[in-house]
DNA sequence: TTGACAAATGACTGAGCACTCACACTCTAT
DNA sequence: ATAGAGTGTGAGTGCTCAGTCATTTGTCAA
């Protein structure tokens, strides 16, 4: 609503489009961009599976409204976190990727994200929004981590990848050497 | 063929096989393995969907069968990689992660792993590949570059997920900081 | 030749799905 | 009251797709 006209609320289906979007990610998440179909979007979202294509006229729009809203979130959670630390004292980079690592312990987030990467060679709109969160997220580590080297941002965010897999692949509930060492992965918590 | 009874030429039948999954690996690619349509898969092998069904039996065999064949194609790429450093001298490491890099440039393996990945949250079958898999490259990188640390085995493959997900959001083409700086990563090519 | 078996297909089926349309209902401003 | 705009839906429509079945074609041994 450009205008500063209205005082009323907000509008209704602006209000919807919010609460389909906090129930399209966990739906999203388990069968990623394509294979959801948008029935059970409507479903968990409590409305008719018309209305759905009133808010957002094609599941590909939906899709990319989803994918934008993760990282929304990670970036949320990336600043809270160095505003944190910041107060604490504590090294913002190690508090952003801590808190990462406990944004995608609930999966929905991080499944998002993964569906995404892999969609965004086929899809150019969702390649085009997946290319901003990560560039939304970079500009922000830079900004709240000041002084960080290329070289340690690099590290940062391959571990930040790294950790993607391994969730998804539940490295936690194998007993393998390589889900041991993966997911123990950094274990220095130093500079070198 | 585990027993030396029969002398002849291979089974037509497995022939097939390997031939429908050469062929289902850049479609599964483009759209993932839920997405995509088996009819695809068989017009491309160049055989009915009908027979495409007696050679696999669901369509999520067919997937397992896909990402079980990717992971065959990196494990190969690297035991190849290893071989020809250890008779160069080369360090084996570093000659596995640019035979890496120079597999995934083609995106197909790529993509069928980033999209098994995501999908091994909802897919107890290709989870169970998907780990196959990651134990089976961890095991070989192990084996082939002995006396490598924990921590490095970690940056190890951190350093290919980042190069995963930087390559399949094209970050090559995009000129932009976060593009430049991730696709540049690791750029020390020494240990610290 | 014939019998037997494997390779291979065309033509379905039944379900699911993206998207539409005509039609309510509910406000609020006049 | 009522017009008009915005919120919302039931009932489709036409298409796609996983999986099946009856049948044909090819191969080869006896």
């Amino acid at each position: 609503m450009p205008p500063a006209v209205a005082p009323r609320t907000l509008s209704t289906a602006e209000d919807r489009r919010e609460s389909v979007l906090e129930a399209a990610v966990p739906i999203f998440a388990e069968r990623g961009l394509l294979a959801t179909p948008t029935t059970e979007v409507a479903k968990a979202a409590g409305i008719s599976h018309a209305y759905l294509f009133r808010l957002f006229p094609t599941k590909l729009d939906l899709a990319v409204a989803v994918v934008t809203r993760c990282h929304d979130r990670i970036c949320e959670a990336f600043s809270e976190a160095a505003a944190e630390a910041r107060r604490t004292g504590e090294d913002p980079r190690r508090a952003m990727g801590e808190a990462y690592f406990e944004l995608i312990a609930d999966r929905d987030v991080l499944l998002c994200q993964m569906h995404s990467f892999a969609a965004a060679a086929a899809l150019p709109e969702i390649r085009e929004a997946s290319r901003r969160g990560f560039a939304r997220l970079f500009a922000l580590v830079e900004r709240e981590a000041p002084g960080t080297s290329e070289e340690e941002l690099g590290s940062f965010f391959a571990t930040g990848m790294l950790k993607n897999v391994v969730t998804a692949l539940g490295a936690a509930d194998v007993e393998e050497r390589w889900a041991r060492v993966l997911a123990a992965h950094p274990a220095h918590e130093d500079s070198c």
